[in-house]
DNA sequence: TTTAGTGCAAAGTGTTTGCAATGGG
DNA sequence: CCCATTGCAAACACTTTGCACTAAA
């Protein structure tokens, strides 16, 4: 998920079948490089100050094309209104935390579900999503 | 959660703390008369048919009270804009219907969490909500 | 009578879109 | 050179708010 070199994101772009801009490549690296679970302002944000130069409507349309890739996975969490953007595009779930209000990734087998089959008896389960509300100990 | 006579209504009202008001009944009435997680606009929808007289203003914050005074639960599902409103106020969790994307309660303990001690050793955990996307059977 | 609720219209977020200008393949 | 991307500004969906009016307690 963490790319570093701007070759590897570059043919991650590529390969995705996107065009190269700065401004696609300043959000790739702000999203593969380690950023947190950032709001399309927070992409904003980082990347016009960077740049000097990448409007919010590129920053839409392009975290719009990164998922339409499935580079990026869009994710809303119980109390804001924004949208955040995870480069985390395996299955997984996630901590919110209460004091930060930070969205912390748990690896999807690291919360396992007793009665599994019993509720794939019930239900034809595409995805499950768990969010836990706590603190980080 | 389902109260129905009119009289249920009032009281649960009264109880809250709320003033009553022929918009806050026909608003009470719709969520605890059987509505399915609705938005604010299917409340306005079906209050202001019923009623003849009440504004948007009103029902959005008419809900506000309601979710204050925990009458009912804001409920965000992945895919949508409008924040529902759930009358069942029991921690609980969700299927999101992909066939008809409704959202279909489940009562909290008909989905155990295998290692929730463990869980508990690395977080505070102060809720956790499950939604599985899929469809019913 | 006093306090709380209603509702219009205006403002506020977060996001999308039309379209002319620009720049990468 | 052509098509995709950019970016402004306008539009949009959902929600909140200021304020004068009205009704509940």
């Amino acid at each position: 998920m963490e790319l570093h070199t701007d070759e590897e994101i570059r043919e991650r772009l590529r390969d995705a079948g996107l065009a190269l801009s700065a401004q696609r490549l300043a959000i790739a690296r702000f999203l593969f490089g380690g950023a947190d679970h950032p709001t399309a302002q927070d992409v904003y944000e980082s990347v016009h100050a960077k740049l000097g130069t990448c409007s919010r409507a590129t920053v839409y349309n392009t975290l719009g094309a990164f998922v339409e890739a499935g580079l990026v996975v869009e994710v809303r969490s119980r109390h804001e209104d924004a949208l955040r953007y995870d480069p985390n595009t395996e299955e997984h779930h996630h901590l919110r935390d209460r004091k930060t209000g930070r969205l912390i990734d748990i690896p999807y087998d690291e919360i396992q579900i007793a009665n599994l089959d019993s509720l794939k008896e019930r239900f034809k389960v595409d995805r499950i999503s768990i969010t836990i509300d706590g603190e980080h100990r």
